[in-house]
DNA sequence: TTTGCATGTGAACATCTTGTGATCGGGGGC
DNA sequence: GCCCCCGATCACAAGATGTTCACATGCAAA
């Protein structure tokens, strides 16, 4: 496979990370059932991670929820909207706030604008033309917000820094190139067997090539590297003949601090729509 | 409008703005003299500055017009629109690009959309919404951009100082170039691994090239120019297959106020993919 | 137990990245 | 209008990294 070339891999490996739509977190504030289900079916077919609000629910309460967009029905909230939307638009700056709501005057949308808005949309509307505004008011905050995104992440004795490109034990980097961080970052975050395939085409950006054994060997460079910066602890499970699972294990199970168990459904690595965000809140 | 000169390229990159927030810089492309007119009267009162384009320009053209904002017509170019659009959305992530033309149906909507515009309206519309609409999309690329505040900044043993576009050493002054300068500072505002595109692309303003060294090549006058004024000391890290990365690192550990040792962020972000949306928020 | 794969391992080899010096051309300042 | 400074590119070299092989080892089904 003489196609890859280096920047190429790499943008493409960024873009792995940055460009899955998937990521969307959004509320919404709405009570129209057909509207909802409708617009449900399509965000679950993205991999979004919604919810459903009925009710206006607290500047504060949206804080924690971390959203990236929240789309809201004017109508529901009446002529305390207008106060509403400014303190939300006021207090999460990085929001992107999309405005789905009846027929209403120019003077009205110019209002809304004005107050923080990203953008306004007259129902009815087509699912997937609102699906696209979303996105597009999302994408230019995203760019920046992502790397404030990229929490740092503590598993067993290594810490994963994502600002940095670098794991780190005790302080001590463990001196991964960019490629095998990437692959551990991507194992690191997902709590499931991965099969080669879907490590391959998630780090390297397109589909690996038959009888490939790239992603074994940095395997085995990440393992012989998190080997020496935490003796003791096993990090990447092989599971024969599906793909590698990451999880932090002491191998002395007596020790404190031992784990973090996993109930392992090694059969259930359906792939394609990963781990389901919690269906309880969902509508 | 005038040409680019350093500084003002660098408030148009780096999004400085000096400028007065509120002020823009638009061009429009769109043939209806009525619309112009109307639009025309409004952006004056606005004081922003504004050109009409009576026929497309080439994207390097508008790259070197530094806009805020790009209102424009699909119908002006027919079916080369699509691929018109998506040049420039690629080619100037930051621009906001919004579509104003007649009627549409919702598959072009959301293909405009997916292109990179972000916001599609249809006309005839009300100017006024149309400004709106055109504040919305380019407040939130200044947003991001304007928390970058202006001071000044000690960092080992050099000073940066944006109000005169120079760094020093003891008040020496390390004659960077205006390009030079602006990348020093970016980097010194970031505390983590810059890739080269985005370094690219937020002091040039514009996507990066494929296989383009300029970053390169700027990284390496600035180490010569930092190591000649503080020898001794270690500024710009480079992150192989990555990018690069501002630390002031004395070489020598032993000496006092040795470096600032990539610490731990304290603003350690809570982390984990954990707890999606918190169900105690409803009501 | 034996056989057929799948995976672990080490090293050679090919490629890609980056550092560096030099050159070219344009534009702005004088 | 002329000259100099600055920024864009190129070419080359040295390393770092990624890929590919051949072989060893281990798991699973018959």
């Amino acid at each position: 496979m003489s196609t890859t070339n280096g920047a190429e891999a790499s943008s493409a490996a960024s873009g792995t990370v940055q460009h899955p739509p998937g990521r969307l977190r959004l509320a919404v504030l709405d009570r129209d059932p057909g509207f909802m289900q409708v617009l449900a079916k399509r965000l679950d077919a993205l991999g979004s991670e919604y919810r459903s609000l009925p009710a206006p629910i607290s500047v504060d309460g949206l804080v924690t929820m971390r959203l990236n967009a929240f789309v809201i029905d004017l109508a529901i909230l009446g002529p305390t909207g207008w106060g509403y939307l400014e303190q939300v638009c006021a207090r999460l700056p990085g929001l992107a706030v999309i405005v789905c709501t009846g027929p209403s005057s120019v003077a009205q949308r110019v209002r809304g604008l004005r107050l923080g808005a990203d953008a306004w949309i007259t129902k009815p509307c087509h699912p997937e033309e609102l699906i696209c505004v979303i996105e597009a008011a999302v994408r230019r905050h995203r760019r920046v917000e992502m790397p404030a995104i990229e929490s740092i992440q503590n598993v067993g004795e290594v810490t994963i820094r994502p600002d940095l490109y670098q794991a780190y034990v005790n302080d001590i980097s463990l001196e991964l190139t960019a490629r095998e961080f990437e692959i551990l970052k991507l194992l690191s975050e997902n709590d499931r067997v991965l099969r080669r395939e879907e490590i391959y085409e998630r780090v390297w950006g397109y589909a690996m090539a038959h009888g490939d054994r790239s992603v074994d060997v940095f395997v085995r460079k990440l393992r012989q590297k998190l080997r020496a910066g935490s003796p003791g602890w096993s990090y990447i499970h092989t599971h024969f003949g599906v793909g590698y699972r990451f999880s932090a294990e002491c191998d002395d199970a007596n020790l404190p601090g031992a784990a973090e168990p996993v109930p392992m459904p090694a059969d259930q690595l359906a792939d394609g729509p990963l781990d389901p965000f919690d269906p309880a809140l969902a509508g």
